[in-house]
DNA sequence: GATGAATGAGTTTTCATTCAT
DNA sequence: GATGAATGAAAACTCATTCAT
């Protein structure tokens, strides 16, 4: 395993005395980078105070252990990423619009937040029970946003519940075919987001029974 | 970070002076265990050693560094997955009822080999360079099976190529689909392997926009 | 073999948050004792950080790895030994009186830096390559002093080059020569400095033609 | 450290049921060529047993323990040293003479036997207490010799006893220039026994006082 | 007689974490 | 507030040595 240098942005030019808030954000960011290059466990906390800038006490000082540390990471991109969704959803909207977009903008944060992404998926799923909670409480917000809205699409279709009354796997599942796009997207960055955004509508919104008749969808149909 | 043990099954009697293809066999059912329960950074090889009832020096004769026995850990179970899928699955049926069968037999797998599936779902993935070779390799045949049955599907239907020309994508966001209903699986344990597998031909065969028009999937109609 | 311990000096009373230089200099001084004491392979890092009283991560911070350890010192003494030689020869002297001053500043060096002496004669050219930069640079150091000194000498007496225009397997034979003395001395310490210099100068001055006719070299004559 | 196989002469095609005495021969054999490669501490019981081609338990059995093992590499090799040069010297001969034969006699055994010589020369002095008898013994009689042959050459120049009535530590000496001038042998490897062994008569027998006279030592003179 | 199987004990090295300044 | 100095604890890996077959 290599240990090419995390660098990339010069680490902030060591300011004396910066608030809290300022501090603590550089370290956060600091810690979304290694970790997400390295992984929680190979990550160390010396390189972590290497590329923040700031010496380990201040570190354990304001962010606790290193456990506390990764939860903290979770967190705040896991909100990030609520967020960037969000903020393009609106429940007045057709509920395949509202996909699309959700959808859409999924893989736009992806495609500018590769760390951010990286800790989510591959580094807070693997890391065992203590980070259940932090991770599972994004999963279920992300879930439930899905969920709902696939409840009020059926409702306005007044099928009323479907899947067995249980939309929340469905939704779980996928979330989890995004992950693996995302996945396929790192080895294929040529893809625009949108192309991959529509990768992902063909599978859940037409599901293959469509696909191999021919039966695409295309953002245009729904816009 | 907890530490209970990984118990469960007794260690092997430690019965002396064994074949070296017995004791092999056994340490590698400890680490599946160990990798499984802890991660690969977190695992340790005293433990793999403990829980085979086999002392280190042993491991590394047989198997090697951590690093490989962790990637003979991947292949065995990956190919073990791969039989098991490949076992069911018939060219000459319907691709409908191939993906059924498929799908049934990998949350079969998935319900009977927790521990292998996490290796290879969760750890696998995560641990960077060393282990892309046996992952993608893996990966490589699942999606290669996929991939083949949905053009086979298509070609049926006088279609073509669809999804852009690269069914890949696809089948990778397909096995997606299915880790995430398995994750969601080991918190509702009480599911049937028949009843997840359902949940993921309406996701894929489907689609959404069948579903919330109340139009579901069901082994029946393949059948 | 036996485990004695390296006693001796006790340990720098474990002052607490030295400058780095000052734990730098303890931990060379304590890695020459025990390299000289047991061998390179032999010598155990904890044993280093015992003697000086300094805990083993310092260790690998400050000085690296038991390799880095090992080169540290032998530059280090192959300079103090080098120095402790070159601050007493006057290029503008007699060559038989440089050869005799610098061969008494070798032998009084060894006297007093037993230590020093085994990790560069014994331990030094033993351990293979990864070490024969630190070595080669100071035997080529050693060498080419008294290689210039045989060439000046040879020069003096309108003699030109002498012994197959190398003098610099000579100078390699007068090292040697030097180091199987201070060895011999180990075992009969209770010859002086200067008697020894006068054996190895009665050797490589004199030749054993001269000795076995009854002539012997003596400082008087050469001062 | 690298660690390049021990390669070379094809391992015994293990045979089975050989005589003892032809089985610690093999032993010896494959133990001198992995101490002289690896050095003692470095070399493995492993290693031995491979290139021997005879199992660790069988090497145990017959020879002991490693240490026991290293021991009895030294005594054969010691003994096979002095035999070589003990063949060549005639107590009759003149001493110049003897000297000249005794040295042309080393330089030959260790061109021939380069394993050897780095398990007398570079292990057996290096390894601390252990070997210090077998050693110890083996330079006594060396020394032994010279010391021999000086006493009577100094009697029969009617001269008595010289260097301070210690010919012993000058014996020393002069295996120390030895054995520098074989080790700078090795990298000189297009030099011949015979340049070599001059080269260590014009520094013992004549001494730097001749030679920046002009004045060489040459075997014709001697003969 | 001969060996594959087996291990206790030790080695180097790293890391999260905390004082003392 | 901020940090260089310091360490206890553990992890991967190796080796000399010995049984049981």
């Amino acid at each position: 395993m290599t240990k090419k240098d995390v660098a990339g942005a010069t680490p902030p030019p060591r300011a004396k005395r910066l608030p809290r808030a300022v501090r603590e954000r550089q370290i956060l960011d600091a810690a979304v980078r290694v970790f997400s290059e390295r992984g929680y466990h190979a990550a160390s906390m010396d390189e972590v105070s290497d590329v923040a800038g700031i010496s380990k006490p201040m570190i354990y000082a304001y962010l606790g252990s290193k456990e506390e540390l990764f939860a903290a990471c979770i967190q705040r991109e896991a909100t990030r990423l609520m967020e960037a969704i969000g903020g393009v959803v609106d429940v007045d909207l057709d509920p395949e619009e509202q996909l699309w977009r959700g959808v859409l903008a999924f893989f736009t944060f992806v495609g500018e937040n590769r760390d951010s992404w990286q800790v989510l998926h591959r580094q807070a799923g693997t890391q065992g029970a203590p980070f259940a909670a932090e991770l599972a409480e994004g999963r279920r917000r992300a879930v439930a946003m899905i969920s709902a809205l696939l409840d009020r699409a059926a409702g306005r279709e007044g099928v009323g519940a479907f899947a067995e009354g249980r939309t929340e796997p469905l939704a779980a599942a996928l979330t989890g075919a995004g992950e693996a796009l995302a996945e396929w997207w790192l080895e294929h960055p040529e893809e625009s987001p949108k192309a991959m955004a529509r990768r992902l509508m063909n599978l859940s919104w037409m599901g293959f029974g469509n696909l191999v008749l021919g039966r695409a969808w295309s953002p245009e149909k729904s816009a």
